[in-house]
RNA sequence: AUACGAUAACGAUUGU
């Protein structure tokens, strides 16, 4: 059982999932005695899977054979929340016999990921209360909540809390600081996180990136991009929207061509997020039959690319052509909203 | 001294 654990668990972490999953069943076939840590593997197979039912199965199972701990609940948790089942999740962890700092923060960042930012908050301060203490894992969840809840007070508290060494201060919560300022509005304040960082990685600059973009700063994001690049920081998908994003807001086409360029080259034309913000940014530029072009060549559109034709036809004047694409759209088997 | 739990950044629409 430690040999099969060990490989299944090896084989998620890398997220070879279908194969993860094919030596769960080789090794139930094997008839080896599964135990609680192979259920924690399991559960997490069916959260990145995001297989609900194989999930409740085995929910049902451990507590029928009564195999809970700690960690298994707390896997459960986290798997439920993966699947956006936040009461499900709510519900196991209310009914946790013991609790740890890991398991409450399990639950605060679910609720912020899910949009629950009041929430993840009142769980924090009830987390707080019970007298556990916090690590950068839950600050994290924390900014999180703060920056989308525009809690620029608690936020600002949590980064003194965080100057004073409350916790470890990593990649991750500099990300957090620098991003939760940014969509609080406070640019100027992110910026001056940003600067101060000792760790910065691809996340830490896309965030910096995006908020630029967001507080309609184009042009800054535009030389922060321009910078990372000169500083070889490796640039990702995330990245890359939020500079064509920068680019439209600006109307900046040639830039964005620039982009767009760089884009084909890293053979990232073909993931609909990038996909559908081109669409939006030539719309943007008024560069009708680019947008068009660029919607044609997607391998997958989504309503999100299908209305950012939609709409930037209506604005351009373009009436029958919307018409035309919100059919296509239909046609296409995608339900508008 | 061999296996198990939690963290950050991205897209459309919401009239100037």
């Amino acid at each position: 059982i430690v040999t099969w654990t060990a490989i299944i668990d090896g084989y998620l972490k890398f997220n070879l999932v279908d194969e993860a999953f094919k030596l769960f069943h080789d090794c139930i076939k094997h008839g080896v005695q599964v135990n609680s840590r192979m259920f924690v593997c399991v559960m997490n197979l069916c959260g990145k899977r995001l297989d609900l039912e194989l999930g409740k199965q085995i929910h049902a199972y451990v507590l029928k054979r009564n195999w809970r701990n700690l960690i298994v609940d707390s896997a459960v948790v986290h798997f439920y929340a993966k699947c956006g089942k936040i009461s499900s999740a709510f519900r196991t962890f209310d009914r946790m016999a013991d609790r740890d700092v890991i398991c409450w923060t399990t639950m605060i960042t679910a609720c912020s990921q899910q949009g629950l930012g009041h929430e993840a908050l009142l769980m924090l301060s009830q987390m707080l209360g019970d007298g556990f203490f916090p690590n950068e894992y839950t600050i994290c969840g924390a900014l999180k909540a703060c920056g989308e809840n525009k809690a620029l007070k608690f936020g600002t508290q949590l980064h003194g809390a965080i100057v004073k060494k409350i916790c470890k201060s990593d990649a991750f919560i500099g990300t957090s600081l620098v991003d939760m300022y940014a969509k609080c509005g406070e640019i100027v304040n992110s910026k001056k996180v940003f600067d101060r960082l000792r760790i910065r990685n691809t996340a830490t600059w896309t965030s910096i990136i995006s908020g630029y973009a967001r507080n309609g700063f184009g042009e800054e994001a535009i030389n922060f991009f321009r910078l990372m690049k000169r500083k070889k920081v490796h640039v990702n998908k995330l990245t890359i929207v939020s500079v064509v994003m920068a680019c439209g807001t600006i109307n900046a086409p040639l830039i964005g061509r620039e982009v767009h360029a760089h884009i084909i080259k890293s053979f990232m034309h073909t993931n609909m997020y990038i996909g559908s913000t081109l669409v939006w940014f030539y719309c943007k530029c008024k560069e009708y039959s680019h947008a068009f072009k660029v919607l044609q060549l997607m391998p997958l559109r989504d309503v999100v690319s299908w209305t950012a034709i939609i709409s930037g036809c209506a604005r351009l004047g373009l009436e029958s052509e919307a018409l035309e694409f919100l059919q296509g759209m239909v046609e296409e088997g995608v339900l508008p909203n």
